[in-house]
DNA sequence: ATGATCTTTATAGCTGACTCTAAGGTACGG
DNA sequence: CCGTACCTTAGAGTCAGCTATAAAGATCAT
């Protein structure tokens, strides 16, 4: 199976332009073309895709996305390196969560605070 | 107690910069002037420097902060205005920390496939 | 009283991450 | 063979959120 990149588009919902984007600074490499020179691509690009959405939602820059990238591309060996990558972004996700549950604390206190300043009044 | 804008800018964290944009941009108002017009920042406007960062740190965008802000310079009958405001964000703080979570969860499975690739290499 | 180190304003520039435009090629229904 | 609905590229524009520059006034140590 291969899909257009309108079809790619509306799977993954990222804008086809997004999608050239994301090709032309390496994020997404070896994309098939048709015999016009369209792109057609594949349920593994899907799979990619999907995982730099998530990086991507996890926060991670695309300085760190092209860096995992270009170390996909290098095959099997830099599964490592990969590996090591993934576990700091997972350190910083982690950590993110943490902060964001302190400051949803905070946020929570002053809810209630407004709260009594509205019966108050 | 006041103090300067370079003395605010070291207990914020926040750049001498960004502290006269956020009073451009009406963030910040009613900051006192010394005699020759130099800002002298004063202990209530701390306190709310931070709580502008904590909304800033779980995402809220600065026209939000901004709405809120002018809120708060309508005075207490806002109150109830205010607290909707922040009800509406900590849903959205909330639902990030469960997003975050999920895709957190799929890094990890990530990472243990790359040590399996690197066991086997 | 001079140089270094603050501060002020208005305005321009930057970074990240897209998003769109222009100019053109291809496909397909009527 | 015309319209319109895709697709292509290179490059320009946009937006949020700062960050820096320029020109000038104030403060302070030597």
């Amino acid at each position: 199976m291969d899909y257009s990149i309108a079809e790619i588009s509306k799977i993954t919902g990222l804008s086809a332009y997004t999608l050239r984007y994301y090709e032309n600074i390496g994020l997404l490499s070896d994309i098939e073309r048709d015999e016009n020179g369209y792109r057609r691509y594949a349920d593994k690009d899907i799979l990619w895709i999907d995982f730099l959405i998530r990086l991507r939602n996890t926060g991670m820059p695309i300085g760190q996305m092209q860096k995992f990238a270009q170390l996909r591309r290098q095959g099997n060996s830099t599964a490592g390196a990969r590996r090591a990558l993934l576990e700091t972004h997972q350190d910083h996700v982690l950590n993110e969560i943490k902060e964001l549950e302190q400051h949803a604390a905070v946020i929570r206190e002053k809810i209630v605070y407004y709260k009594q300043l509205e019966e108050e009044s």
